[in-house]
DNA sequence: TCATATGTTTGATCTAGGTCAAAGTTTGTT
DNA sequence: AACAAACTTTGACCTAGATCAAACATATGA
C-alpha cells in the first residue's frame, strides 16, 4: 500500500491537515466532505460534549485544545486524552461517548454531521482504513499514559508532557523556536498526570532553576534544552511518547 | 444494523466465542477462516510477543491469560491490557506491536496467519468493523484503567480488579458460585495496578479482614458480597468499569 | 482606579503507599 | 522426605507527593 497516498491532506480552507481524509479520497468524495463540512467554536471552559450524550457530529480541531475527562462521583477527575489541532473526534459505529469533552482554550471544529460522514465511510474502504488507523493511534497513547501514570515520578511526568507539547508544535509549526503556548491551567495538567496542582507548579518551578524550561509568562514556555528535558521523562534514547 | 447479526459466534471447535468473527460471515468465510487456523500453546511465562517484533499472526485467546506490558530502562513496568479467554490479538494495518505480551498463565491461542486474514478483512467489510469495535473497546478500557492509575487509591484498585475478574467469568462461564481463579501472582497485579507487591498483598489482607472476600488459596478467590465489593471500587452505581 | 475573581507559587505538615527486611507458604525436584 | 526455588505475608520505617494554608499575580469589570 502507497503510504504517501495514506498522508493526511489539507481539505478546503482549513489551517490544517485532516487526518481522516487522504490523498486517495477522489473529488467527488472530497466534494461531499465539503459540502457536509461545518465550523464550531467554543470557548475556553465550554463544555463540547457531556458524557453519554448522543453524537450529532464527528469533527477535527483546526485551532485550539480540547480535553477529554473522566471523573469519579466525589469529583476526582482524570484527564484520558487532549485533542490538539489536526486531530480527530469521532467513533465510527458509536452513538455516545464516555467521558466529556472540554474546551481548555478557545477552539474551533470543522464538522460533519455523523450519518452522512458514516455513510460516506461504509461506501469507501480507505477512509475506513483510516479512521482504524486513528484509533490504533489512540490506542497506543493511551497506553503510553498508562505508563505514564502507573509508573513516573511527578518530575518524570512533567518532563513527558512538556516533551510532548514540543514535539507536537514542531510537527505542525514546523520548527519555530519561540515560546510555546501552555494550553492548560495548572489543574487542568494535575488531572492530566494523575497530579495534584501544587505538584505541577512545584515541578515546573524545578525545571526552571534546573535551566531546563523557561516561563515568559505563565501560559509561555521555551524549552532551553532539549535533551536534558528528554533525560528527565525516563523513556528511552528514541522516545516512547508520539503523536 | 442488526445485533443480533454481530453477535460473536463459535468457530469449529473452539470452545470460545471469537469476538473478530460474527453470525455476518457466510460459510465461505468461515471455511476460509478454519482452513487458516492453527492452535499455539505457551506455558505461563512464556513471552508470546516481543515488543517491536514483526507480527506473524492475529489470535484469539481460547483459554488463559496473558498479559499486555510495557518496561523502561530501569525495570519498572506497567501492564497495560489484559487478555482473557475470547479477547483478540491483532492490529489491523500494523505490523508490529509496541509493548510486549506474555502468558501469565498457561495459554493456547487460535491463530490466524496474518496476511491471509487480512486479505479476508479487506474483502469482508463487516469484519473490518467488527474489528474496529474491538479497537475501540480496547481504547474505552485502556482509559477507564487511566483513570484508576491516576486517581484511585490501593483499596479502589484492587476492588476494581477483583470486581473486573469476577464480571469477566460471570460472562464467561454463567454464573457458577465457586472459587475463581486468579490469573497473576501478587507482582503481576501489583505490575497491572501501579502500585507494589507489599502493597497488593496488604490490601487482599484487608479485604479479606472486612469479609468482603475470602481466599480458598492464593490463587482462588470468592466474593463474598459483590455488592459491599463495588462499594470499594469508588465507581459509580452502574460500574465503570466493563469490558 | 479599585475590587473581585481566578490562577499560581511557596511553605509547613501529613500520610498513603513505597522500601527494606525477615519469616512463612507452596511447589517442584531429586 | 528433604531441599531449593518461587511466591506471599507481615512488620518497621521512610519518602514522594498530597493536603492545608497563606501570600502573590493577573485578569475582568464596575
Amino acid at each position: 500500500m502507497n503510504n504517501a497516498l495514506l498522508a493526511p491532506i489539507k481539505c478546503g480552507d482549513c489551517p490544517i491537515r485532516h487526518r481522516a481524509v487522504c490523498a486517495r479520497c477522489d473529488d467527488d468524495e472530497l466534494t461531499q466532505l465539503e459540502s457536509m463540512k461545518t465550523y464550531r467554536t467554543f470557548a475556553a471552559g465550554d463544555v463540547v460534549l457531556w458524557r453519554g450524550e448522543p453524537l450529532e457530529f464527528v469533527a477535527s480541531v483546526v485551532s485550539g485544545v480540547a480535553s477529554l475527562s473522566k471523573t469519579m462521583e466525589d469529583g476526582r477527575t482524570q484527564m484520558v486524552g487532549l485533542l490538539l489541532p489536526s486531530d480527530f473526534i469521532g467513533r465510527p459505529g458509536r452513538t455516545e461517548i464516555e467521558f466529556d469533552v472540554t474546551a481548555t482554550t478557545e477552539i474551533t471544529l470543522c464538522c460533519f454531521s455523523r450519518l452522512p460522514f458514516e455513510k460516506l465511510v461504509d461506501r469507501t474502504p480507505h477512509v475506513a482504513q483510516r479512521l482504524m488507523e486513528l484509533a490504533l493511534d489512540e490506542l497506543d497513547a493511551a497506553r503510553d499514559w498508562m505508563l505514564l501514570l502507573g509508573r513516573k515520578t511527578a518530575r518524570e511526568k512533567i518532563a513527558t508532557f512538556i516533551e510532548m507539547l514540543t514535539r507536537r508544535a514542531q510537527l505542525d509549526q514546523s520548527g519555530s523556536v519561540e515560546a510555546l503556548d501552555l494550553p492548560l491551567t495548572r489543574d487542568q495538567i494535575a488531572n492530566y498526570l494523575g497530579l495534584t496542582l501544587e505538584t505541577v507548579s512545584r515541578q515546573f518551578s524545578a525545571l526552571k532553576k534546573d535551566g531546563i524550561i523557561d516561563f515568559s509568562d505563565r501560559r509561555h514556555f521555551v524549552v532551553n534544552d532539549l535533551a536534558a528535558l528528554h533525560e528527565e521523562t525516563g523513556d528511552d534514547a528514541d522516545g516512547g511518547i508520539l503523536s
